[in-house]
DNA sequence: TCTGGGGTCCTAGGACCC
DNA sequence: TCTGGGGTCCTAGGACCC
């Protein structure tokens, strides 16, 4: 399966793979290779893998305590309290080919990260038949010493090049690797935590089934160069406004936007790379005022003389409904502080005494900290902080 | 030679994922 | 001739506060 405009390979069956067809290779790279073995080559139809995804998506929410989707072809399931997971992996399996007519595989295992690597047996194991329980640290241990780290969930080109350096070339090295510290040191606390969860205790829990996007991104690289200011300009407009649709579809409202423009990098012309944001002064998810500020971005920021393959829109720092109604209430009405400070006045202090520095405002099972200043209501976790119901 | 001791907030850039 | 389109999270460092 080529990218947009057919540029690059961006899926391929194991056949295609054995032929040393890599990931994100250009096509005219491939393309004598494809024609000499005779690889099927097709353009990619991303509403139509959305749709199957959505059917099997909800075919596993139907049969499942708790689904999380990962991405347009992964979801995460949790299976606690299941007593057989090998049975219910084949059954599930099972279901999904009647039901869509799609193949899946399962891995099963105690963390996400042991998960992806059960999963990975799966889908080369014949015996398997494309559900793996990875539930003893004997299989365990025999699964990560056949995993190449650079092949493991989190690790990649990069920091798999520097675990090399430090003598860890399989996934097994990592999850025996004494010097806990090093890791950190090198490889962030990302790096700690998949290593705990190698040692099968969970540093990536289960997420909230319904997770927002954080920024809204919508860009395409032309058929052609674009040299001309007017239809550059149409181009980031339809990229704002369908950002903005799914912005609205999440309920979410933005308070940053940028766009974007770039010359071919591959190309030996003169570069440019377009780029302007603006922060508002109030959350927004109008289309109109967004192609507006989009507009005068535009003016600001594009040079005349250039030749655009690719350009985009991004909207970030996002309010939900709520939170918004929270910021809108706080600066209109600073009784609601006033009525916060007294109940925190009242509070007995019992161990030493103690000052209170920020407000806590309880919504449902959230709450959001304000500084003195309200500049913006931040969702809390901290452990020292007064929460006042 | 030494230069207070805490904090918060924001951003750019890097690394990773599919 | 021809090189995708989305996302997330973490860190360092600067600006600022008392």
């Amino acid at each position: 399966m080529l990218s947009n405009n057919d540029g690059c390979a961006i899926a391929r069956t194991k056949e295609a793979k054995a032929l040393g067809i890599k990931m994100g290779v250009p096509f005219f790279k491939i393309k004598n290779l494809c024609k000499n073995k005779g690889v099927a080559v097709f353009s990619t139809n991303f509403s139509l893998y959305t749709n199957i995804s959505d059917r099997v998506m909800g075919v596993l929410k139907k049969y499942c305590p708790e689904v999380e989707v990962y991405s347009v072809d992964e979801a995460f399931i949790d299976l606690s309290g299941i007593k057989d997971p090998l049975e219910f992996g084949r059954r599930l399996k099972a279901i999904i080919m009647q039901e869509i007519g799609v193949p899946v595989s399962i891995g099963i295992a105690p963390t996400k990260v042991l998960s992806k690597v059960a999963n990975k047996v799966a889908k080369v194991s014949n015996k398997a038949d494309g559900v793996v329980v990875l539930d003893r640290v004997d299989y365990i241990n025999i699964a990560l010493a056949r995993t190449k780290i650079e092949d493991l969930w989190g690790v990649g080109r990069k920091n798999s090049e520097k675990m090399r350096a430090l003598g860890i070339k399989r996934a097994i090295d990592l999850k025996d690797f004494k010097n806990e510290s090093l890791i950190r040191k090198n490889f962030s606390i990302l790096g700690l935590r998949m290593k705990k969860e190698l040692e099968g205790i969970t540093c990536f829990p289960f997420n909230q089934p319904i997770s927002k996007k954080k920024e809204i991104m919508c860009s395409r690289t032309f058929g052609d160069s674009v040299v001309n200011k007017e239809i550059l300009t149409r181009a980031i407009c339809n990229y704002i406004t369908n950002a903005a649709e799914k912005l609205r579809a999440q309920k979410s409202k933005c308070l940053k936007v940028s766009i974007f423009a770039r010359t071919n990098s591959f190309k030996n012309i003169p570069q440019y790379y377009m780029y302007g944001e603006r922060k508002l002064q109030n959350p927004t998810s109008n289309t109109l005022r967004l192609i507006n500020i989009a507009h005068e971005l535009i003016d600001q920021y594009y040079k005349e003389g250039f030749e655009y393959i690719k350009a985009g829109a991004r909207i970030s720092s996002f309010m939900d409904q709520q939170e918004y109604q929270i910021d809108l209430l706080e600066q209109a009405d600073s009784d609601a502080e006033e009525k916060l400070m007294n109940t925190i006045d009242s509070i007995n202090f019992r161990e030493g005494g103690g000052s209170v520095k920020s407000l806590a405002c309880g919504v449902d099972d959230k709450a959001w900290k304000m500084n003195r200043r309200f500049k913006s209501p931040r969702y809390t976790t901290s452990w020292n902080e007064l929460f006042v119901f």
